[in-house]
DNA sequence: ATCTGAAATGCAAGCGCTTACATAGAAGGA
DNA sequence: TCCTTCTATGTAAGCGCTTGCATTTCAGAT
């Protein structure tokens, strides 16, 4: 196959402009170090040989990446989509590249993925929640690896995090729910295994019930896994009892979706027979019919805030501050009165 | 600041286990050429210490990185979702890592995304589309990095393909759809510059049309981004046109999605007084309604074919074989005859 | 007991880059 | 003119790991 041109390293390209590489390395890092002619001369070099630096080598050397990591829990639905996106934006503006891997909810594949993600020598990581074994901490401790967490938000923890209080905001969707005169309230939670957001979410409808003097310990409660095909089936579930619940609030939108499929298909109608609410505002609340009444979250906002953060911890101009964004009730029709 | 405890090192752990960096090395990559006795205690020291090698130096080292890259348009709706989480877990299984970065539908961005990837040692790509600079496959070539094609199928070109024709796929549901008696079609399509995939679906829907002696000229063509807001817009630019046409063909479910949300507001029944279709069958295809009428493609197998294929070409098992999956009709709610 | 060959382990040379330190000009002051 | 002070560039020491080759070890054969 004649000669096998392979990549070109820093070194060919020190050698095609005439100068070392300790030149060539500055042209590219710190381009005002190097006189102009030089310059010019290594840049056509590097051009003129499709030069790409060697990350692995760079980072080694350097002890530097500029690479963020992120572990979510799950990247199948839309529910960290949005926030990502503005995370990784936001990085980007500041200089940086961002890794993902998703969990699967699975603390032990968050363990694996953080360690593997240290280990391709992030400068930094973004962690959704708060709930997770303190080795891991003194683990990115040791390695000098600063964190953030998004999606929670809890100042006493000595971690920064960004976020909201999951108990208030869907504390106030759950006031709004008992002031329209729900009594019979059910909940289609995500797991609350390990997970501090889901936990908050029902906390928050426990506590609006006790405030409006219901028995919250009588809040019929189904667990299950974020996943429409789950909300339809928990939804199915709920229907069932006797008497029926007025109101089916679910976890997150993706479960609200899913009830409302399932409601469809049983010929419930929503919400003169049944309410349903979901939460976090994805697109989805606002396509499916009738269109949720939810909690949103300005994902985007806490994306960029947490991004901002993190690089400023990286940078060391930061010891880490929490910081708390606000959500707020969006009311469509998914929501009425009792029948 | 107190003693620094930093990260322990190879050599650390080959001090602690008394034996040569060597062996550790050994004992991490292929236990089987060390004797038992000598790998518990490596294995110990690596334990105790919290040993996790260092990623950069190994690829470095090794110039093998067993990590794949995967650039897709967008991580916005779940339109590659399934497909790269299939692609994932089979390169899991395979021993890989993947990673993912999205490129906005921007070719200057996909270009620089790529070069990053291959910098990262990234040993296989995975590319959506075949429409590319020459240029950029020639780069791949030169730094050796195989590369597949997904979610198009071209066997003719020179680049290994897993994935569908979108033209036929397309086609067999626009013979559906002229078969139900529509004449006046209008078709909301993603953009079809630099986007093979965009280009097939409408070219499908022209051959049908041409092939039961329709004017494919007269077909109503809206090109936009792949977002439900674009579906809309667009559906509302439609709806205003005399004569209307029967039948809107979205290029995708998201663009179908919010062609029926906005549906829903103008107060036009779906299919009643107008049919409208997808492509690719996502969740959101079963959620919307009336539940849409669309093309099935099998994301996972897809995933899956490609992870395959691509990890076998990394390792030199094989030379790059496309292979062609199998799409097919899915029947709902939303097209029914003309009205 | 001695020899042989295979198996286990050690040695040390890089992988491609950054950067502290050394050096060489150039410019300006005395 | 000589010396000081910058500034631009070069030199070379690693960064933490893998791996070809050399060396040691040890079981079994003689």
């Amino acid at each position: 196959m004649g000669k096998t041109r392979s990549a070109p390293t820093l070194n060919d390209v020190a050698k095609a402009a005439g100068v070392s590489t300790a030149t060539v390395s500055r042209c590219l890092n710190s381009p005002d170090r190097v006189i102009e002619a030089t310059r010019q001369r290594v840049m056509q070099a590097v051009e003129s040989l499709g030069y790409t630096p060697n990350f692995a080598a760079r980072v080694m050397a350097a002890k530097r990446s500029f690479t963020i990591g992120a572990i979510i829990p799950t990247m199948d639905n839309a529910i960290f989509a949005r926030g990502l996106q503005a995370f990784q934006d936001q990085l980007h503006e500041n200089g940086y590249t961002l890794l993902v891997s998703s969990s699967a909810y699975d603390p032990e594949v968050e363990r694996e993925q953080i360690r593997t993600l240290v280990a391709r020598g992030a400068d930094g990581l973004l962690l959704i929640g708060h709930a997770r074994d303190a080795e891991i901490y003194e683990y990115l401790e040791r390695h000098q690896v600063p964190s953030v967490v998004a999606w929670s938000y809890a100042p006493e923890a000595q971690r920064p995090s960004v976020g909201f209080s999951n108990a208030e905001a869907m504390g106030e969707l759950a006031r709004s729910v008992i002031f329209a005169g729900h009594r019979r309230i059910a909940m289609i939670s995500g797991i609350t295994q390990g997970n501090d957001r889901a936990q908050g979410r029902v906390e928050g409808v426990q506590q609006a019930m006790a405030e409006y003097g219901l028995d919250a310990s009588a809040l019929t409660l189904i667990e299950t896994a974020y996943e429409i095909d789950k909300g339809a089936e928990a939804f199915g579930q709920l229907m069932a009892l006797t008497p029926r619940p007025t109101v089916v609030m679910c976890g997150n939108d993706v479960l609200a979706a899913g009830a409302l499929r399932e409601a469809r298909r049983l010929g419930i109608q929503v919400p003169e027979q049944v309410s349903v609410t979901g939460f976090d505002d994805i697109e989805l609340a606002e396509i499916v019919s009738p269109a949720l009444t939810t909690v949103h979250v300005p994902h985007r906002e806490m994306g960029r805030k947490a991004a901002c953060e993190l690089t400023a911890m990286v940078e060391g101009k930061s010891e880490g501050r929490s910081s708390c964004i606000s959500t707020r009730l969006v009311t469509r029709h998914s929501l009425a009165g009792p029948p």
